[in-house]
DNA sequence: GCATAAAATAGAAACGTTTCCAGAAACGAC
DNA sequence: GTCGTTTCTGGAAACGTTTCTATTTTATGC
């Protein structure tokens, strides 16, 4: 018995009670408080008055399970703790809210098995859209899973192929190229680069940049210096070092993502580098208070407030009729302290 | 029209499809699936067969309007932006799923009437249980608001009389105690005080511990640098500007809670101040990897990771029957480089 | 084999809405 | 007045389950 018997709460009111109390038929009140033209204005003053006298609330599940609308939308991505989602999930809520939608969150925890059981979960849930942020693109029952959901689906930073959903992507190319082409400009060729899968597009967009800065600048592309596997602080932490105690180790790390730098940033420190002087060190994806540390870091910004907001704006437009389309967030670098640094030797 | 048409998906299998397959009362399917003791096993095998092969999947909302329980969390806080929210609401949000319920998550954005308009909702959607974070613990209507929802409550952090829920409570005062004892020991007597409003545990318990140091070591508790208001990053970043340039300015800081500290960081760095050089400093809650940051704060440190499990394990406690409980979590005093400093002219 | 109890099943009544349908009232046009 | 339209209202049928009650079947002890 999942709710408390409850002292002497009365039982719930039901429309029922106030279509007795108004006098009229039920049908009459769910007309009235469901702004139905066909009212007449005599009718629609004392069912209001009833209601409010009685403090009517309509029950939401027998409303979703007549109408089947159910005002929630589901929302999955890898791990709420990280601030950069965290971010995305506040002010997508706060939007969501303001259109009459609750959120129901889910934490993939990186698991493609749980991203599944949850997609699972909220089917049956019935959800009037979905936000996510997948684990991987290329899942073979995905597309089914997705469309079985029979719901509008915006997808965060993820392309995938013959899926008729909305995404919210960031021009991380464009971030990642400058910021590499700065450090190539400051001497620097062998640059490590650590991101999650290339099964997402987050990581391939971000080699893409990558790539190109060493085209651009006619500089050997370090091939040995690139570990792309996953997104936490665990892989962070050991392909830094294992990154630099090569023999010919880089003099320049850019880290791909909250986790990456979490970790790279710890690897670092147990190896006794720091950052800005030791090496050079550019974060993709700030912290919250990145500017305000006592060490200042260079990064690649994206505004996680802005992905969070158009997220809902493209998922609500969706639900009330509207087309799938792909919305580009720009992405760009800014130097601080840490671009310095790990060039010593050669300088002298 | 909420749920889009889908071009050909077959109307979704009911359970009287399932019935009508194994030639059976719906009822007995009801009964074999809900795991009724009353089954033949050859009943068992039929229908487990039937709704294998036609994939059903009971719909949410009908179950829930007929049995009332609807396997839903709310969790209410401030701003799931702060991570110190996000690691609790990630790992309340892991527990909760295992035990098969989902969480709707809403920001009351520090707002009172946020917050009662949220928690309004979440009674219309008949939730199972509420974990929150309220913004105040002294509102009015609050005991009542809470009570109408009639499923259990756990809180975060806070008192609230008269109400029979759970809480979970840090032990701020020891960690806060500890940490100005060191700074009162390392010379400090100007110490400055952040933190939100006394409204609530979190404050109160934190300046407990405060003005005890004072009392304990036998120094002038230093009234007019407490600033007790807001929680968040622009309260604390103007009391930081206010306070440190007064004419007798301190020579420490305490920052209570992310958002203070946020904001203190912010101030300081507009200030020309370093922490750990001009000023002692010491943080109350830490950020995520706060101990790899190039500059090393101090902090009062608290487990948010298992303040989200307790807060699960409580509540999924309360609603199978269990007594409401309060749960004490330790906090400790952690010092770091920051803790320095501030003291330069009083040392030559 | 027969009464009696226990186990298994079917049928129907909820749960609280929305929405369809039919009919009543109101209205103007003739 | 009668007729055809509108405008409004009431009754009842859904929505897809769970659960209560009644009935049938099976097992048990003698």
């Amino acid at each position: 018995m999942p709710r408390s018997k409850g002292k002497k709460s009365s039982a719930p009111v039901t429309i029922h009670d106030v279509a007795e109390r108004a006098g009229v038929a039920i049908s009459s009140i769910s007309r009235v408080l469901s702004g139905h033209p066909d009212v007449s204005e005599r009718m629609r003053i004392k069912v209001q008055k009833a209601a409010d006298e009685l403090g009517y609330e309509p029950d939401f599940f027998a409303q979703s399970l007549r109408s089947g609308a159910t005002k929630t939308i589901g929302f999955i991505i890898r791990d709420i703790s990280n601030p950069f989602f965290g971010v995305i999930a506040q002010c997508c809520e706060q939007e969501l809210r303001k259109a009459g939608y609750s959120m129901l969150l889910m934490n993939s925890d990186g698991d493609v098995a749980t991203e599944s059981i949850n997609i699972a979960q909220l089917r049956r849930r019935k959800i009037d859209g979905l936000i996510a942020s997948l684990v991987s693109e290329d899942i073979p029952e995905l597309n089914s899973t997705l469309e079985k959901l029979n719901a509008p689906v915006v997808l965060l930073d993820r392309e995938v192929v013959g899926l008729n959903s909305s995404a919210i992507l960031a021009n991380h190319h464009q971030g990642v190229e400058d910021a590499t082409l700065d450090l190539i400009s400051r001497g620097h060729n062998r640059i490590a680069f650590i991101s999650g899968s290339t099964r997402v597009y987050t990581t391939r967009d971000r080699l893409k940049g990558f790539k190109s800065a060493f085209k651009k600048a006619g500089v050997a592309y370090p091939t040995d210096l690139v570990s792309l596997g996953k997104f936490d602080a665990e892989f962070g932490e050991s392909e830094t070092k294992r990154l630099f105690t090569l023999k010919d180790r880089p003099t320049a790390l850019l880290s791909g993502g909250i986790g990456s730098t979490a970790g790279a940033m710890r690897g670092l420190k147990k190896l006794g580098l720091v950052p800005g002087k030791d090496l050079a060190f550019v974060a993709i994806d700030e912290w919250p208070m990145f500017d305000v540390y006592g060490q200042q870091f260079s990064s690649v910004y994206r505004d996680a407030a802005m992905i969070g907001r158009e997220a809902a704006a493209a998922l609500l437009e969706m639900i009330s009729g509207g087309s799938p389309r792909t919305i580009m967030v720009e992405t760009h670098y800014i130097v601080r302290d840490s671009s310095s640094g790990g060039l010593k030797a050669k300088k002298k």
